[in-house]
DNA sequence: ATTGATTTGACTAATTTTGTCAAATCACTT
DNA sequence: AAGTGATTTGACAAAATTAGTCAAATCAAT
């Protein structure tokens, strides 16, 4: 399964746009885009956005990839993951029923 | 399913504490404590395993319990939280066996 | 009305995140 | 090996978010 920032490599690479470009066309810096690629950084949500309309991704796809990224990399050093997860999803429900 | 916030005011209530109390045991101000007790603030790591010590709660529930309290608020304005937290499981077995 | 507990909100301090920039590194070509 | 252009790195500053302090407001019970 691939990480948001392989995505975005993967397609950048696969359009033949080189950073300069892709900072060009998102304007924002050539470095934090080589950062978000690399995963040392996290793109916003507007980012993702961008990225999915640049590259012709389907941006509710990219969206789920980047957020569960986010989530992944917070609790990989989280000894229960797992379990948090699964009551992180029992709640979800819960809190979407209750609030929207 | 509770909160962690329903937690740690039920166990304090359990144990006919005050919060000028807690306050002092947990060495914070007690309107933080009555902010984490409502979640209008989110609990350190350091806070909720003391609270677990005050209270004699098992840390790693816990833990789990502030964590995923913690996922599904940042989720639970997402379209797709559910898929977003499958995916994010998957992730997390490959990072742990990946790194650690 | 008074007392004591809890909640609220304004304020400051501390921490984290974000973007900018230039220099360093890398890959390729000649 | 030098030169070219792409990418990466790291130091720095600006902006945004989070944490804690405090006093006043509200609430609950008598």
């Amino acid at each position: 399964m691939k990480s948001f920032g392989e995505i975005i490599k993967e397609k950048r690479e696969e359009k033949g746009l080189f950073l300069r470009q892709v900072s060009a066309l998102m304007e924002l810096d050539q470095a934090i885009i080589s950062k978000l690629e690399r995963q040392e950084r996290k793109a916003s949500r507007e980012q993702v956005l961008k990225f999915a309309e640049i590259y012709d991704l389907n941006p509710k796809d990219l969206i789920i990839s980047w957020r569960s990224d986010k989530v992944a990399y917070e609790l990989m050093n989280e000894e229960n993951a797992e379990q948090i997860l699964k009551v992180a999803e029992t709640k979800v429900k819960y809190l979407k029923k209750k609030i929207g």
